[in-house]
DNA sequence: AGCACA
């Protein structure tokens, strides 16, 4: 008795993440950017998916080059903070279209059909279009300014620029000294202050907006333990 | 809550 959650070895990996409580205010246009921010730390990204339909609000799919990459993304972004709602995180229950393509195995699923006409196979051999994907710039991040700040806000779309940034999923143990040794290293640099009463948080000012945006974009992420990395938004004005 | 490939 008492064996510590061995986890299922039989859970079925897949490289497609599945994303759910996400924050349904957000445009998919920002929110799959936000997506793609965050878990670029964790490997090559292939795609992005999300939908606003009824069935598929909130939910989200990051189809990853490799299942490793999925696997160490769901363990360490699990109930991350996103837009003030933890991620619920688990595996894709099946390939993602543009994995099965690059595969070969790719077969188009027919849209409910009432019969099946499975005496015509057109055109099956290895066609494919092989490359069709990869539809996103992982080298370059296009993060000139990291949105997923939206929540206390929510609706009124990403906090604004501010010259002091508010990190949160900070592990118990950082120090403010831990947080000055990353954070100075960006220009314009003023000062930390943490909040006793409130640990996993901290404040973060710069003498401008510029040099605070740089700094998010720098450190965003930054895991001071293995499984806490850092979310980094503009404060509250 | 909700597992798709628009």
């Amino acid at each position: 008795m008492a064996e510590e959650e061995l986890e299922a070895p039989e859970i079925h990996k897949n490289q497609t993440i599945y994303i759910n409580n996400l924050n349904e205010k957000i445009k998919l246009d920002e929110l799959k950017r936000s997506l793609n921010a965050v878990f670029s730390q964790f490997g090559k990204i292939t795609e992005v998916l999300a939908f606003k339909t009824l069935k598929h609000k909130g939910q989200a799919w990051v189809v990853f080059e490799d299942v490793s990459s999925a696997n160490s993304a769901l363990r360490q972004m699990q109930g991350f903070p996103f837009y003030d709602k933890p991620m619920r995180i688990q595996y894709a229950k099946t390939k993602s279209d543009c994995i099965a393509k690059a595969d070969g195995t790719f077969v188009p699923r027919e849209k409910k059909r009432k019969h099946e006409d499975r005496g015509r196979k057109k055109r099956d051999s290895h066609d494919a279009g092989r490359g069709q994907h990869l539809a996103f710039h992982h080298g370059a991040p296009p993060l000139s300014q990291i949105p997923f700040m939206g929540g206390r806000g929510g609706s009124d779309g990403p906090a604004p620029p501010n010259n002091i940034l508010f990190v949160q999923n900070l592990p118990h143990q950082t120090t403010s000294m831990m947080l000055q040794m990353l954070f100075s290293q960006c220009q314009g640099f003023k000062e930390v202050r943490m909040v006793e009463a409130k640990p996993g948080i901290a404040f973060i000012e710069y003498e401008n907006e510029m040099q605070s945006t740089v700094a998010m974009q720098g450190l965003q992420g930054f895991k001071i333990t293995d499984d806490h990395p850092m979310l980094i938004t503009y404060a509250k004005k």
